[in-house]
DNA sequence: GAACCAACGTTGGTCAGTCCAACATTAGAG
DNA sequence: CTCTAATGTTGGACTGACCAACGTTGGTTC
């Protein structure tokens, strides 16, 4: 099998995995990309998040309507750039999050299950080389 | 960063640089397994090219279809089942598949650049471990 | 032969992720 | 003031992945 497909098809089987997990509480990865970033960066305009997520400017306005809707984050209008929005995870969000980490850490724990530590070590080693030799 | 992601960011790093290879033939991934399991196993049915392309079976209608409209491949009732279609590559199919191939290698190499052999050799064990658990 | 079940191909549709275009507003540089 | 870039919003397209419903065909069981 080709590398590129089998990457493929191992990054579709961590996707179903993780998709099952989130699909528990409602959300998507999208939704969990967002407030894990927020968690992780603190309060940030749309622009930003969508640059440490890699969601693009139009789903992240969706997105962030989503996560709003549900009291897990807000939106203001940020006072030093009227163009700018700052959104901010709420504390609802933060304990949903907190559940959301638990599911995912096990997602991992059931993608990563054929490998051993060491194994698990070498393949993110190596992932990180492709990647990041792109970016 | 959490492996499904990163084995999410390889793959799309993959099918990056593997549908411009294609987009340069005009053709999209679903075309080129497609007219590979073709060459690879010989005439078949649709849904025994679905089982073995993972298309869906109203992909693979369409799938056949486009190919089917450029002379790469040819569909016809099955005598012996008169459910079924069998689905045969052309000559002119396979001249084309050896360009996509050759097109195909290139995006390999192209994916798999900052690792040299032993590392390619052992992500493709690492992933292939993580695929078949599934299977 | 009839009833039932499964397989097949087709049509039609939805979803998530990914990405782009156009627009109006705002901020900064020259 | 002009120009350029950034921002958020709305709207849209594309691909892959997947599902439902339908009519036809083939095989099994009674």
């Amino acid at each position: 099998m080709l590398p590129s497909r089998l990457t493929n098809h191992a990054a579709m089987t961590a996707n179903r995995i993780v998709d099952r997990a989130l699909a528990q509480a409602g959300v998507r990865r999208y939704h969990y990309a967002l407030l894990a970033a927020l968690e992780e960066y603190g309060p940030a305009s749309q622009a930003a998040l969508g640059r440490r997520t890699g969601i693009d400017r139009s789903d992240m306005v969706a997105t962030v309507n989503d996560l709003a809707e549900r009291h897990l984050l807000e939106r203001a209008p940020d006072p030093e750039d009227r163009r700018r929005n700052v959104v901010t995870i709420t504390a609802e969000g933060r304990t949903f999050l907190g559940d959301l980490d638990r599911l995912i850490a096990a997602a991992q724990e059931e993608f990563l299950a054929p490998l051993p530590a060491a194994d698990r070590r070498h393949l993110i080693d190596l992932l990180t080389r492709l990647v990041e030799h792109r970016d």
